[in-house]
DNA sequence: TATCATTTTTACCGTTTGGTCAAATCTCTT
DNA sequence: AAGAGATTTGACCAAACGGTAAAAATGATA
């Protein structure tokens, strides 16, 4: 008797995955991952993807139907994370432990995932070429939100004037700093190519920028 | 009579450059930052640069020996922009000022320099194949001397405790986010595609973030 | 173990890419 | 106006590129 399954021209049309079908996307999106976010989408290459995953190109279009198309599951697969710290964002808690706590999970987020966050880097520095609708509806529409709590704390004077937007922006640049531009960071610190232990300073260095004073004020001496 | 010049395999090796190469160089550089800006340096083609500076792909190559040697030319004439503005800093002033005066002036190279910070950016995302060496060597010397400053600063309490290459990390990160993410700037504020009006309120946000201060004490109302 | 669907490989294709070469054209000086 | 050198072009090349077709090998299941 014949198997109740999807034509059988591509996998990804399949009612439900096989096992090595699950574990072989895996793979592949995981060395996509890694030459996409060193090179772009146009310098990255499907020879280099398929070395990576250690699989012959030809297997890895029986997987995905070309080059856009992995590129595209990584971008979707990565918007939940970037989305994600920042969805958490309350109007009910003190602003500074709001603000704290958003800026601690942007930068775990960063040393967690640092390949998603230097494909999104890259994507950004093309012009956002795939993901320019997202910007503009989805994040747009969530950064409005949260920046009309941004705007009630300043209302009520509990967050210092500012426009909340930039604020963000704030956050966002000095977080995903230590991910894009870890090669600089290290270089500079003079650290080893796999070392990540400068994420504690970091941390600090951000509690005291964002939380607390960084010039005194004028002393009357 | 022959003329003393150089061997012509090579304009670049000639004594002194005639008026049409100097045309064509600057003319081949600036497509070219056009080009691997926002493509990087896999990412962009010899073909679409030659485009862009309205020029036959084996003419652009008169002038310059190879892919390579283009992007390299770039990248020198990129460091001294970018080394500028941290070059400036004065241990004799007000911290307040050297820092305010210090955002300033990167922010305004993100503004005038644009593509300039996407290349760099581009690099770096990239592993700093090209400079690792200039990152190691010159900027190094040049963040430990301006970090001696700040360290100074804070010995005399006139600068809160921080590490001070970690807030240089910062002010380097926010201010090139407005050239490198500038898309995404666009798109949260609703801008159009050139308005790049949103610095004047990048600058308050900045001062705002690193002169003064975010979150007000607590209160003991 | 026979069968059928799934997975993998081999061989290939047209295009793009970085780069070369020699001939043709242009520019500048005398 | 002529000659020498500088510049530009068109024709070309090998390798890398994204992608295809069909056969071969493997896996699951009855």
């Amino acid at each position: 008797m014949t198997q109740i399954s999807a034509s059988s021209e591509n996998p990804a049309e399949r009612r439900s995955k096989t096992r090595i079908q699950k574990e072989n996307e895996t793979r592949i999106l995981l060395a996509a991952l890694e030459v996409f976010s060193e090179n772009g989408f146009r310098g990255a290459t499907l020879d280099r993807i398929a070395a990576t995953a250690k699989m012959s190109k030809p297997n890895l279009l029986y997987y995905f139907k070309n080059k856009e198309e992995i590129h595209v599951a990584l971008l979707t697969d990565l918007l939940d994370v970037w989305l994600a710290p920042l969805r958490e964002i309350s109007p009910h808690g003190e602003p500074a432990d709001e603000i704290g706590s958003y800026i601690r999970r942007k930068l775990e987020s960063s040393r967690q995932f640092p390949r998603e966050s230097r494909l999104f880097a890259n994507e950004m520095l093309a012009g956002a070429p795939h993901i320019g609708d997202f910007l503009q509806s989805e994040l747009k529409q969530l950064v409005d939100e949260k920046a009309a709590i941004f705007q009630g704390w300043i209302d009520e004077r509990r967050l210092a004037p500012c426009d909340p937007r930039h604020l963000l922006f704030a956050i966002w640049s000095t977080t995903q700093h230590y991910a894009d531009f870890s090669v600089q960071v290290r270089h500079v610190l003079g650290l080893q190519p796999g070392d990540v232990s400068y994420y504690e300073d970091a941390l600090s260095m951000l509690e005291t920028l964002f939380l607390s004073r960084l010039v005194p004020p004028a002393s009357t001496d």
